[in-house]
DNA sequence: AACGAAACCTGCGCGC
DNA sequence: TGCGCGCAGGTTTCGT
C-alpha cells in the first residue's frame, strides 16, 4: 500500500480537486469495502459539502459537514478523478457522483481497502482512529524506548506496528534500518536508548524526504492518475538486493523477516 | 506474549 | 500458450 508518504501526495492532490465540493449520489459496488452500516454510507454523505482532507499514519480522512469518512488504501487502494460520463473498470467499487459532473472513484484490484462513516464530533474515539499511534515527529524517542525496550520481538516487525508507530510500511521500515544502521532481525529489548532515538530520527527523515519527493512509485502504484512519485530514486536498499551498498560496498541482501521481503546491508547493519 | 500461517483478493512474472 | 508457484508498498485472525 500507499505508505505515509503515499497517502500524505494523494491527500494533497485531492485536497485540490475535490474541497468544496458536495456528493451527489453514491455508487457501492462492492460493499465489503465499507465497514459501517452501508446505507448510511450511500445516503448519509448526499447533500453534504467535502470540509478537508486529513491524515494520520496510512490513513484518509474526508471531512464533511457532519460526518468523516476514514479510509485506509491498504495494498492498492487509489482514486480517480473521472468524468461522469466515463466507464468504470471493473476495479472501480465505489463512486463519489460529485456536484459538477465529475466522479471520484475508489480503484482498488485487490479489493483490500476499508471506508468507515462516522459523525465528526466522535471519529477519533472509536476504531480505527483510535488505535494509530503517533507519527514519527510526534514521537518522545524514550516514549518509543520504554514501548519497544520490553519486547522480545524484531525490530521492524515493532516498526511496522502502527500502534506503536504509524506511518511506516514495508519500504520505508528497510530505508529507515539502513539509516540507522539497526539490523532489522534485532530484538526490541536489544535496542539501546541511543538507537531508539537514531530509530525515530532515521525516519523522520526518511519520510520528509519522500514526502517531498512525492512518495515512492514501484510497480503500479501512482498517487492519482499519472502522478508518479521520485522517492524510488532515493532508495539504499529496498529492491537492490545483490547490488553493492552505497555506504559500503557490500552486497545487499534480501531476506524475509516476520513474513516479509526485507533487504538488509549485512555489513552497515548490526 | 509471540510466532507462523492463513485469510482477505487479484494480477504479474517466472520457470517448465 | 498454458499452468503452477511465488510474490506484492497492509492488516487481522487463527492455531500453536
Amino acid at each position: 500500500m500507499p505508505e505515509l508518504p503515499e497517502v500524505e501526495t494523494i491527500r494533497q492532490s485531492l485536497s485540490k480537486l475535490i474541497v468544496g465540493k458536495k456528493i451527489q449520489r453514491i455508487e457501492l459496488r462492492y460493499p465489503k469495502i465499507v465497514k459501517t452500516d452501508k446505507e448510511y454510507f450511500i445516503q448519509n454523505l448526499i447533500n453534504q459539502k467535502i470540509v478537508s482532507i486529513e491524515r494520520k499514519g496510512k490513513h484518509l480522512f474526508i471531512v464533511f459537514d457532519k460526518d468523516v469518512l476514514l479510509i485506509h488504501l491498504r495494498m492498492e487502494g487509489r482514486f480517480y478523478l473521472k468524468e461522469k460520463r466515463s466507464i468504470p473498470s471493473k476495479h472501480e467499487h465505489v463512486i463519489f457522483y460529485l456536484t459538477n459532473d465529475q466522479i471520484l472513484t475508489y480503484h482498488d484490484v485487490r479489493k483490500f481497502g476499508t471506508m468507515h462513516v462516522y459523525p465528526k464530533d466522535s471519529y477519533q474515539q472509536i476504531e480505527p482512529y483510535q488505535s494509530i499511534a503517533d507519527e514519527p515527529w510526534q514521537q518522545d524517542p524514550s516514549v518509543f524506548f520504554e514501548k519497544i525496550h520490553t519486547k522480545n520481538t524484531e525490530i521492524k516487525g515493532l516498526l511496522l506496528d502502527q500502534r506503536i508507530i504509524s506511518g511506516l510500511g514495508n519500504i520505508y521500515v528497510d530505508e529507515t534500518l539502513f539509516h540507522a544502521r539497526i539490523h532489522p532481525r534485532r530484538k526490541g529489548i536489544d535496542i539501546t536508548k541511543d538507537e531508539a532515538k537514531r530509530l525515530i530520527e532515521s525516519a523522520c527523515y526518511i519520510l520528509e524526504k519522500a514526502i517531498q519527493l512525492g512518495g515512492t512509485t514501484i510497480r503500479t502504484f501512482e498517487a492519482m492518475e499519472g502522478i508518479h512519485g521520485r522517492f524510488q530514486n532515493e532508495l539504499c536498499v529496498h529492491t537492490k538486493k545483490g547490488q553493492p551498498c552505497l555506504i559500503c560496498g557490500h552486497e545487499i541482501q534480501k531476506i524475509k523477516v516476520k513474513g516479509r521481503g526485507t533487504y538488509v546491508c549485512p555489513n552497515c547493519q548490526t
